[in-house]
DNA sequence: CTATTTTTGTTAAACGTTCATTTAATTAAA
DNA sequence: TTTAATTAAATGAACGTTTAACAAAAATAG
């Protein structure tokens, strides 16, 4: 729970902050006196207006959690209303947005999604995270295929959107997310109707002109 | 590394109560006088025999990897050598083993992800799985698709393990078993050659006679 | 077979460190 | 002169680890 009247620089700064120490050496040994280090303040800061450090850490996944719900809303209104598989795209581009694969915000995710499982604050907030992703890709699905099918498809796409950024987080490399999107969409196209897959192409040649 | 004229009660004892500590109050809270005390002994065993914390923690992973490497092996010793998908399946069962889907290894699982990203010999060991996960894969995949496209499919399957499990862990009913093997074998199924599917068919049939 | 020593397994207590948080004081802005 | 923003320093609790001692079992000697 930020202060209000707190300066506007002093929450990105911390929140940032976090994050690069979270990367340097783990939520385990990401002290506030590190944390407050790394923003430049002093470590009182965090508590003066977080009211303390669980306050920052809920913060700072609550920020990411932004930045990933703007990088999909983002290329979802940039996209044809009725090409199906374009929002697909777009959705599935927008979990792997550069800021998103960025080394510093995947290790913040792993060790929240540890530490979520204990903390009913952070909990909620990944569950409300993931029912989103499925709910955008339900949405779409719901349109071209039977409900049912909808959901199967949209728990395979959820998973491997998941598991490919997972395993990405071990990869030296990082998430490679070309492959990504070849994979998604290489599956997405043998689960949809041949129908939304011409309407998809078509549109996207008419787009070129 | 264990002490080697430990009592072979102590290390399963250890292994087990360090579960149970990161099932309880998450791997941050779980302290060596936690651990010990679910394991009935004193806190001062675990350097005794583990050299530390760190020590007994990395063979909790360890034992993990090897039941699931055991899983896999003793289903895919059962199948047919000639049938590519049953032995896919086999290895898709054995991560989704029982006994790692219980909800105590999985959140250990979920806090060895992020300490392995801080910790050599924990990444290494969580690379190491990945990497025979993979090898598994592709060794059957190969000997019906060509090389790159083997590839390619291994890494969808894995990603599809990975974020079901992942997926997994933060619904209420945990893991679902049967949903995640109905996923990657519809998958599997549309990626291989239609030959493949017909062997499989037909052992599966001459087997129930 | 008993007594004694040695080794093994275990622990209680103490140690030194680290950490998040609080307090009271200080600086800067209004 | 107030108020807001920040900090240095203090506080107290928690932690992993070490030490030195104790108990039990095994080995050895009489």
């Amino acid at each position: 729970m930020p202060k209000v009247g707190m300066p506007a620089i002093r929450k990105p700064q911390l929140i940032d902050a976090t994050m690069k120490a979270i990367d340097a050496v783990g939520l385990q040994k990401a002290s506030v006196v590190m944390i407050s280090g790394y923003a430049g303040v002093s470590p009182a800061i965090i508590n003066h207006y977080f009211g303390g450090k669980e306050g920052l850490l809920e913060e700072t996944m609550r920020s990411i959690l932004r930045q990933l719900s703007k990088a999909v809303q983002q290329r979802l209104a940039q996209c044809d209303k009725d090409d199906v598989i374009e929002r697909i795209i777009a959705i599935v581009g927008g979990n792997f947005d550069s800021q998103q694969i960025d080394s510093k915000v995947v290790k913040t995710w792993l060790a929240f999604w540890s530490l979520a499982m204990h903390q009913p604050q952070l909990f909620r907030l990944q569950r409300a995270n993931e029912k989103r992703l499925l709910s955008h890709l339900l949405l779409e699905l719901k349109r071209v295929l039977p409900a049912p099918r909808a959901k199967f498809v949209a728990l395979s796409i959820a998973a491997l959107i998941d598991g490919i950024w997972l395993r990405g987080a071990f990869s030296p490399n990082g998430v490679d997310k070309d492959l990504a999107q070849r994979i998604i969409i290489d599956y997405v196209e043998t689960q949809l109707p041949p129908q939304t897959l011409e309407i998809h192409q078509q549109r996207q040649l008419l787009k070129k002109n």
